[in-house]
DNA sequence: TTTCAACTCTAGTTTTTTAATTGACAAAAG
DNA sequence: CTTTTGTCAATTAAAAAACTAGAGTTGAAA
């Protein structure tokens, strides 16, 4: 399951696509929007700046706003920043792995089922982006 | 991820499957040989069986044997009876549904990913078995 | 029918992780 | 130079996960 600070990321990201090209938006607004305790999300911005994914401006009219175009940025890459590995273990995660003790991965049967799992849950989380976040478009056809 | 409870249910089970129709095995030597802490393996085995994945017999000559043929168990039957849901988020989960606050599920991007990241993942999950687990049989195809 | 070997079961405790808060700081705008 | 806004490290609080204790129950066999 995600955690709930990765709810909150994709909560305080479903504004940000909709205000895309629209300048800066305060924490405080997203906050405020989207019933987020303000502090917590001042830490999931930051943490999505730091990893490029938004900018941020200081001062009067200042706030966050997406760095570049929607499509660029992938869910995969969100969950990753805010919740760690998309694996569910790991010795079969791509981006945080781990050797497993007590277990021969030549002849673990779990491995192969895991790395399966893996591969078929990046074969939607790679392909989908803040784009698809959008609200009111209900009406698109779903991808492959 | 899987939490540490599941990856133990999931070696003690490997032990169980190599040890099918040779009669009971006792919690202690499964702990033993699968270096689990012997009370929170208790507890793990007793929750498979109260789900009817493994049966037990009290007293001398007793322990814990797989009730059904392994291939009749799937792996996401254990992740659900062990750690629960398998979806990402509650509002997109089959076994263990909860409505998700704060967000209209007609008009929630997220939602349709979630739910085709479950569909992928149980594509895998629910199409693989406890004979999967099986060691020495790395030689066998990988299914589909 | 007693004894012993096992699993059963509830209720803890400890540890770790997650969630949330605090408050001082830095930068930009006007 | 003052206000507005994001930055950041540290701390606390709450929840979940991991693990433990110990009395209870059942079954087999002496």
């Amino acid at each position: 399951m995600l955690s709930r600070k990765a709810q909150y990321a994709f909560r305080a990201l479903t504004l940000l696509v909709d205000k895309y090209d629209q300048g800066p938006v305060l924490i405080s607004d997203i906050a405020t929007k989207k019933k987020i305790p303000i502090k917590f999300l001042e830490n999931i911005l930051l943490g999505l700046r730091k990893a490029d994914i938004l900018e941020s401006k200081k001062g009067k009219g200042g706030g966050y706003y997406i760095k570049d175009h929607p499509s660029k940025t992938t869910v995969a890459a969100i969950i990753r920043i805010v919740d760690g590995p998309i694996a569910l273990l790991p010795c079969v995660s791509l981006n945080f792995y781990e050797k497993c003790k007590n277990c021969d991965q030549r002849n673990c049967g779990l491995h192969e089922i895991m790395e399966s799992v893996r591969d078929a849950t990046l074969g939607v989380l790679e392909n989908r982006t803040l784009e698809d976040l959008r609200t009111g478009k209900e009406t698109l056809a779903k991808k492959g």
